[in-house]
DNA sequence: CTTGAAATTATAATCCT
DNA sequence: AGGATTATAATTTCAAG
């Protein structure tokens, strides 16, 4: 699908705030609200937006703790890499995962109340796959940014 | 604040999609749509709902490529660190970087169109950021998980 | 192919229980 | 607290540039 200007102007609006009225809204693009409106309509069905999301305050729902895990599987080989995936898409505390080049394969961040718990995932998840060769655990001390909003240039 | 059954519930359903109609939400709820709108509305106003955004298709917008890159800095000193924070907070084509324990201290996710892009962009970050002792990058070849949702029990 | 106006539908506010 | 009603705003549909 191509984008114009003003698509982009809505993109990079809507990824910060999807809440803005059609109003608002056409005051950025310097457009109608109707205009605005079946704009954003087209880029949500063609996959442009993939989804309009509710971003939760972590510390709010008791899981202020956020790890890095690093992971380097015994072997490379396609059938034990996609079991792990499908791992990972079916764990809720996985908020997200990368297949990765490099030293290690995989890097799962993961969101946990405290170190207990963390533990007892660890503890479960890797002794469930026995194909981890090593991992690495990162806690983090400051999420800087933890957005998942593109540089859209206009 | 303290957050109910229902109000995990509402929270676990925006936080996958955030345009359902309040009817929706009120089925979901076992509650009548105004009353979800209400407790929706608290919850944006406590900030347990921090934002609500749109996510956009890296592809549809032409970046496709998403880097991970590990640094650690020359020297553990709070002023450096914090200089580095806001390097990256004023970056745009960092989505995401956290501040770490380990072998290094912060781990970036970056999004560019291609490998000369990325390159360009590392020269440049890099080099304004003399502090900068190592960096390890990882190219991702699969997110297999994209997401901030939070796992929240109900 | 894109805009603006009218009709439908959803949301927000007010009141009542 | 939750639920129903009215007022406001957003979507969809449709006609026109």
């Amino acid at each position: 699908m191509e984008l114009d200007r003003v698509d982009r102007k809505l993109l990079n609006a809507v990824q910060h705030n999807n809440r803005l009225t059609t109003e608002e809204l056409g005051e950025i693009a310097g457009l109608s609200p109707t205009a605005c409106q079946r704009r954003l309509k087209r880029l949500r069905d063609a996959g442009v937006i993939e989804a309009d999301v509710a971003i939760v305050s972590p510390g709010a729902v008791g899981r202020p703790m956020l790890m890095l895990a690093s992971i380097t599987l015994e072997r490379d080989r396609a059938d034990i890499i996609d079991r792990f995936k499908q791992a990972v898409r079916r764990t809720p505390e996985i908020m997200s995962a990368y297949y990765v080049t490099g030293e290690s394969d995989f890097l799962l961040i993961i969101s946990v109340r405290d170190m207990a718990e963390y533990e007892a995932f660890t503890r479960r998840f890797f002794h469930e796959h026995s194909d981890v060769k090593a991992s690495k655990t990162m806690v983090v001390m400051d999420r800087i940014k933890a957005s998942l909003a593109l540089p859209i240039e206009e």
